[in-house]
RNA sequence: GCAGCUGUAGCUCAGUUGGUUAGAGCACCAGAUUGUGGAUCUGGGGGUCGGUGGUUCGAGUCCACCCAGCUGUACCA
């Protein structure tokens, strides 16, 4: 009874939901990535700044209209002085909190690259978590639009440098002040209805014309026969609304996208402002030559609501991709941006015209595992070098200090079981190879080396214990004083045999996999 | 948040009209094999049957409520 009561007690171990954990694996395909993200961004001039993870939730702006407590979006917490503290959702606002609270002695305009892990306190889902990476690129102080465009080609040298072809990934730009023109002129420029309709346009892609005219409209009824309501606008409204949402469908260049346009603003001042911004974007774009086939306008693209006040823009990857079911699921946006003028001028009251562009890192990294672009550079895992002697430990200790200082990985087996569970342990490890060295080897003054994978490949052809014992597959002896140079030789043919052999690589991964993933 | 579906071992699932101590396969651990990953054989660990309450002599099974997960949808700075 007592024990009953005990176990009951015992915590489950779980992971809370939309967190998870990262194998050595990953964070060695991530670390390469975001070398290479940082390689662009340092070349256009970006300057490195870390922000912590945590931040006033006054700083962020996320309090809860006409309540004492942040935002249900954001985790937040009390200090013990009782002020609101949160973990940051972005990058975005945490940087306008430095630029304003430095604002004097930053060089202006402030170009700045920062990456990190922020938090959403949202329902999780397929490919979304509560925790992920950013990778930000923003240059603040000034209010020309060519530090939009900058940013844009900024964005398609980094997805080529990471080996997205040309064509697989494209970068979509508009400009939230021509909706806000076309919203004027048809008379619709309350605060409310106009975030309802950013809302309805932004499901455009998934899904489709008809029912972002019905969200437009009275309401739409999704599948599990949910009713969600719309703006309420009239047939009239809808069709202009449309108009401009579709003038990006139908083809052409950014020169055709911004004829169709025009008409839409009719006499407003905003919307004409946000044409003119296009323009001098695409004017710009062609003369630097990033064409339509990197950068396109798509009237859209609205990036959620929050605080863009001129053009935004997102990059989608074009190219579909299988999942483990089978079935084609599209990748669609990883990464985002666009302009917010008055982010720090909640601080200093003065308007400082910013703009910047952020990589969602996580989705970013299974695209490109998807295409099979990661390189296996850093995955290298150690030879494990087996005690069969426990008084002979400093034998070993030595191997392993003559392979460290080769610049091979290795490691003595730390566990106490037998000769059997050390292999088990060596092959579970994903180690390329094992060194035993008992004391027959030591009498002989050799060294076994045994290939882990080739002796994987052969097992397979071995049915008898009795014929697995004789033959000790891929196992070599080598004189003591060969040691090193005897594994640099084996690891040297394994890297070449998976290079030849991308299934040999991809089974070696997966069993490298196996102990670090759910 | 709203709606639909699903909850039995780490995973996939079986479990009779309600009836002893809840099972299988895979996985895990150990031995057979003083010193060799795999295969084979033997043994072992692991379950509050999602939870609580109810009906009953008796509930994994029937009823009610709750919770969790999945999917869609809303929100997403």
């Amino acid at each position: 009874m007592a024990k009953q009561k005990k176990k009951s007690q015992r915590p489950k171990a779980r992971l809370p939901k939309g967190f998870r954990d990262i194998s050595a694996v990953e964070m060695a395909a991530t670390r390469r990535m975001m070398d290479t993200i940082r390689a662009v961004y340092e070349s256009y001039g970006f300057e490195a700044l870390e922000t912590p993870f945590i931040e006033y939730a006054e700083c962020l702006g996320k309090f809860l209209p006409d309540e004492d407590r942040p935002n249900e979006g954001v985790f937040s917490f009390r200090d013990e002085d009782e002020q609101w503290l949160s973990l940051r959702y972005d990058l975005t606002a945490p940087l306008a909190r430095h630029v304003a609270e430095h604002y004097d002695r930053l060089p202006k305009p402030f170009r700045s690259w920062r990456a990190g892990w922020v938090f959403r306190n949202e329902k999780p889902g397929p490919g979304r978590f509560r925790q992920f990476m950013q990778f930000d690129a923003d240059t603040v102080g000034t209010a020309s639009v060519l530090a939009d465009a900058e940013v844009c080609m900024m964005a398609a040298d980094t997805f080529e440098r990471l080996g997205i072809p040309r064509g697989d990934y494209l970068l979509k730009i508009n400009n939230r002040k021509i909706l806000d023109g076309v919203l004027e002129t048809i008379g619709q420029a309350d605060e409310e209805r106009r975030l309802t309709i950013l809302r309805a346009i932004d499901k455009l892609d998934r899904l489709g014309p008809d029912a972002v005219r019905a969200l437009l409209g009275e309401g739409r009824l999704d599948e599990s026969g949910d009713f969600t309501r719309g703006a309420g606008l009239n047939p009239d409204q809808i069709a202009k609304v449309m108009a401009f949402v579709e003038a990006g469908l139908e083809g052409g260049g950014r020169a055709d996208v911004i004829r169709r346009l025009e008409p839409l603003v009719g006499t407003s001042a905003t919307g004409a402002e946000g044409i003119a911004e296009l323009e001098e974007i695409a004017a710009f774009l062609d003369a630097v030559g990033y064409e339509e086939d990197r950068i396109t306008f798509d009237p859209a693209v609205v990036r959620g609501l929050g605080y863009y006040t001129g053009p935004v823009f997102e990059a989608e990857l074009t190219f579909p991709v299988t999942d483990e079911e089978g079935r084609t699921v599209r990748f669609g946006s990883v990464g985002g941006g666009g302009r917010y003028d008055d982010l720090v001028a909640r601080f200093r009251g003065e308007r400082v015209p910013a703009t910047g562009f952020s990589v969602g890192v996580s989705r970013l990294l299974s695209a490109l595992q998807h295409l099979g672009r990661t390189s296996r550079e850093g995955e290298e895992r150690p030879v494990v070098i087996l005690v069969l002697d426990r008084e002979r430990m400093a034998d070993y200790w030595r191997m392993s200090e003559e392979l460290r200082n080769a610049g091979i990985r290795a490691e003595v087996y730390m566990g106490t079981s037998g000769l059997k569970a050390q292999m088990k342990y060596a092959d579970r490890r994903g180690a390329p190879l094992a060194i035993i060295e008992g004391e027959d080897e030591r009498a002989r003054g050799e060294v076994q080396i045994k290939d882990l994978i080739e002796g994987r490949r052969k097992a397979q052809a071995i049915a008898s214990r009795q014929e697995w014992i004789e033959q000790r597959p891929a196992q070599v002896s080598v004189p003591r004083a060969q040691l090193v140079e005897a594994v640099r030789e084996i690891l040297a043919a394994q890297a070449a045999d998976q290079n030849a052999d991308p299934a040999a690589g991809q089974a070696a991964k997966a069993a490298a996999n196996g102990q670090g993933e759910a």
